[in-house]
DNA sequence: GTTTAGGAGACTGTATACAAGACCTGACAT
DNA sequence: ATGTCAGGTCTTGTATACAGTCTCCTAAAC
């Protein structure tokens, strides 16, 4: 019998493309506002031209590239204002990931969590930020994953992808605080404790974004940092 | 000069293709569950397969469809769960987008909202259903504009086309009833209450999903409305 | 000097072609 | 009856080809 291929997922180029060009945007070797082109990426990555626009077509759907019909593809500028504003989304919808995380907690989903944030934690002493940051964002997810919404880990996925490209960007670091207030989510959501879940999570992002609010008045000062690039 | 050419968005094949696909998905035409060959629809377009692959990547980013590399795309299948599970998120973000656009509440914005209003009015009146639906999106779709949150709008979009997938899907049309929450949200919105205004469009969505229950209880009793296709 | 026509190059949009994987069928062996 | 292997078909993944449009540069006209 042919063998159950569970979780073999085929690798297509597409997924490999798609993967390459986000991480490349994420840690900002592409630029802000440059320009895609398709030939040239396609050539750079050894791959004919279809796969690059695919992976075009869901990358702008993500909020990372912005299309213009016929003009071509560039790389979303993120303003400083955009930046923030991402902060009061995260609010509403980590707030009520951790609210329903609370409320469906089972042994299983608080045993995810907390392997991510031992994880996290090796990492943090290792010192191996980029680790960190993504961990970060992992520990984020599982906490959508533990809602239990669809729905809300699929607008999770994006939405943390492009909190951690505003961090990225502004180079605010900041890992460690991170991690014991993700601790305390952890215990409320463990906890069942819904509201409490809720306004730590809340409480996080805001904290989040105080501390971006601060890079930024001083990248400001550094233009290149946030200024566009064309 | 060459004349400013702002709004005029050059029609690509492929942004036809993706609307006529989507349209098709939320009218039920594509069922759920129900397979998408690319052939096929190339064919049934009159267009070649690369629009098709195209927006098929743009759609399950918008989770409408589900791929699986090397075996193809379907249309996404909504259980009475995932759709009952859309409003928490609902309600989280439009509880946001309606706290914002009363806190940036402008002339210019208010006057949109009642706008699109005063159509959904006429609408209702005139009894064109399909109409006020697509009203009704509107509505929530401008809150979205009036909050002034860029990220907000990107992600309420897509939002809201699943939103009204779900009606579409159980047949439950509220016009009428939501005629009025709207327009007590508009009055929140344009006074400028914050807390009324979130109050309001969380207590709008908290209506609207008590009629999916009972019009899922209703139509659970037909399994054809729910069940899968394939 | 400014403006405008025109044309070359660059790039996107779309179609077609080919390669490879997945599925189904039926014969054959156990 | 069950399992398995071979072949054929269907479908997706990827590459290539061509057409249309945009940009930019040049040169002529005023």
């Amino acid at each position: 019998m042919t063998e159950l291929t569970l979780g073999a997922t085929h690798r297509t180029l597409r997924d490999e493309v798609t993967r390459e060009l986000r991480r490349r945007i994420l840690s900002g070797e592409l630029a802000q506002g440059e320009r895609l082109v398709e030939d040239r990426l396609a050539g750079a990555l050894g791959v004919s031209r279809n796969p690059v626009r695919e992976s075009i077509r869901v990358l702008a759907a993500e909020g990372f590239i912005e299309v213009v019909p016929r003009l071509g593809a560039t790389v979303a500028r993120l303003s400083a204002e955009e930046g923030e504003e991402l902060f009061d989304v995260r609010m509403a919808i980590e707030g009520l990931a951790a609210r329903l995380a609370a409320r469906k907690r089972s042994p299983s989903s608080a045993e995810r969590l907390r392997q991510v944030l031992d994880r996290a934690r090796e990492a943090v002493d290792g010192g191996r930020l980029e680790q960190v940051a993504d961990l970060n964002t992992a520990f984020h997810l599982a906490v959508g994953e533990a809602a239990g919404n669809s729905y809300l880990s699929l607008m999770m996925k994006p939405m943390l992808l492009r909190a951690q490209w505003v961090f990225s960007q502004t180079a605010a670091a900041r890992g460690p605080h991170s991690w014991s207030e993700h601790l305390s989510m952890y215990e409320a959501i463990a906890a069942g404790d819904e509201d409490e879940a809720q306004a730590r999570a809340i409480a996080h992002v805001a904290a989040a974004r105080r501390s971006f609010l601060v890079a930024v008045g001083r990248t400001r000062k550094h233009p290149n940092d946030w200024k566009t690039v064309r």
